[in-house]
DNA sequence: TCCCTTAAGTTTCTAGTTGCAACTTAAAAC
DNA sequence: GTTTTAAGTTGCAACTAGAAACTTAAGGGA
């Protein structure tokens, strides 16, 4: 809304684009909100306490991102549901990145109940960052390289670039 | 739909810490940046744009909460630099997830730089959540359980984030 | 030394955003 | 056909973001 500067155009890399989406108030609660099953407007208003005025704004904004679908219930038509995409599901390791970090750091943030492997149900290690072959990697592991500079690993090595 | 949590407990978690930390306009943005390698007020206002005194409200808060360090240059003490702390720098798989997202699901967003495993330099996978084993779960692998209700599996098993 | 430049902020003022509370609308219930 | 409920709107005060000019303090140079 408005003509705030697009923080598209800050940068060239993904992470603008999330914020667009889901970086304003309210949005990442109203999202973890629907992914704890959180369908209705007045659950989130209620469960939130968000504005109402606000809460309309940002779920037609999550809606209009493909993030939330928007559905009239068939037997009750005054309720609408409010569910997770599969575009808006996979989120879910940023929420549960952003959590964990929160618990760690946060005063004495009381961790209940804790996300848990539901075949053993032991608590999760955390999220990582994985490399192409699935290991885990360190923060100290990475490193950023441009894109040019990236040779596939599984093809010839051979230098096509203008000698 | 393995993935619900009370409804009771939505507001009490490790999300609204970290959002208070880091969920304002611009400070995902700069702590991008910060990994990124800008270093100093004047780098990170021309690359990012933002205006200054945002930009000095935002590094005071993220400094505030221990998320940058602020240290003026001990050759020229007009500059100060601005450096990650671990805290700041354990928010790094939480961006990359973001950011991740915003590749897969924006419109064809040319990324650079790229995120590369250091030792081969190939681009990483993604982010995970891992379980205590080290196995990368699912969403659909994944359930809330209070934390009474969780048994040792033969020793305690450490919550990395309470360490 | 005095003046010029640079780095990192402040200040000012305008425009846009958030939040509360009261109001609307449309479908169901009584 | 009046009331209740769900999902919004509207109006308005308080707050926050943004652009540009201004300040402060440290370095440099003649």
């Amino acid at each position: 809304m408005g003509l705030r500067e697009p923080l598209e155009d800050v940068a060239t890399c993904g992470l603008p684009v999330a914020l667009e989406a889901i970086g304003e108030r309210w949005s990442f609660l109203i999202l973890r909100g629907a992914l704890n099953g959180l369908r209705h407007f007045e659950e989130f208003q209620s469960t939130l306490g968000i504005a109402r005025n606000i809460l309309a704004n940002r779920l037609g904004r999550l809606v209009e991102h493909g993030i939330l679908a928007r559905t009239p219930m068939p037997d009750d038509r005054r309720k609408i549901e409010y569910r997770l995409t599969q575009k808006g599901s996979e989120l879910c390791p940023a929420m549960i990145a952003m959590r964990t970090w929160g618990e760690k750091w946060g005063a004495g943030v009381p961790s209940t109940p804790i996300l848990v492997d539901a075949r053993d149900e032991q608590p999760i290690a955390g999220v990582a960052v994985l490399a192409h072959d699935g290991r885990a990697l360190q923060l100290e592991d990475l490193c950023w390289k441009h894109a040019h500079d990236i040779r596939p690993l599984e093809m010839p090595v051979r230098d096509v670039r203008a000698a």
